[in-house]
DNA sequence: TGTTAATAGTTGTTTTTGTAACTAACAACG
DNA sequence: CGTTGTTAGTTACAAAAACAACTATTAACA
């Protein structure tokens, strides 16, 4: 029909992130869904743990900012399929500290290997700055900068 | 505990653009569903209306890269709540023609005034050449490009 | 034509998510 | 202490998404 402006979804920022997020997570989703059965929620709880190392759920939800159900979900189908280990705090026990088993680390450099290689291939199109300046504006946007 | 590498999470190209386009989607999401008892989907068929004029789901479908079965249900809803009408083509009746209703018009244009105002909100930190960057970097990411 | 394949859209079923209510442990303060 | 409030994490139920199978129509072509 008639254009009643020239606003156009291609330029609206929440749409094109979630676009753009879209299709760049497709491979890599396809990577750790078809070597190793994980969601999401599972991959990030991972690479959280393999990253940073040792922690609590309350800790991986303020870095990834997760909700703690999410988390809660995620934490008990990755203990299930015994990628990680847990161990209620002594100092207080509401807390539980979560680590990797020896499978879920081999889990985590696998999909580790994979995730680098993609990033690279993802801004092989971009020069250096390029991919600075875009990681700096999408952690303004994200409320991480 | 210990760190294994150097890489972060917060680099990780995927991981980023989803962090940036869920914070970045809050708070207009909050607004068509409050005023209007919209989903994600719903509001992007509306658009895609609203901009694109009369149009199939298929043509949507095309547009938007939304699933068949998700377009399908957003379509339903939105004419249950007056907000869009259909017609069954003439030349080929498997085709169904999709238009906004004085109704879904109104909230079209209400929306678009919001997303406005809300893009030029995220993007008012920015200079103009940063979001012109930005915007063409993640249609190329996104496959727009 | 008549049979098979393809396409537009819908529906049913299973997963996954969101939200709120819950348990258990700690903290604060009278 | 004991009552009230807070926090970490889980669970139950409702909403939404994913996936596959379905109907109706058109296309292809022997």
């Amino acid at each position: 029909m008639t254009e009643k402006t020239d606003f156009d979804l291609q330029n609206f920022l929440p749409y094109l992130l979630n676009q753009a997020a879209e299709e760049s997570s497709l491979a890599f989703q396809k990577v750790y869904k078809d070597r190793y059965g994980m969601l999401r929620t599972e991959w990030r709880v991972l690479f959280h743990l393999g990253i940073y190392g040792r922690m609590s759920a309350k800790e991986i939800g303020q870095r990834s900012k997760m909700h703690k159900t999410k988390i809660s979900r995620a934490v008990a189908r990755l203990e299930e399929r015994r990628f990680l280990a847990r161990e209620v705090s002594e100092e207080d026990r509401r807390l539980e500290f979560l680590w990797l088993t020896t499978q879920g680390e081999a889990a985590y450099r696998d999909l580790l290997q994979v995730a680098e290689s993609y990033d690279a291939k993802l801004t092989a199109a971009l020069s250096a700055e390029e991919v600075a300046g875009l990681r700096s504006l999408l952690r303004k946007l994200a409320g991480m900068a």
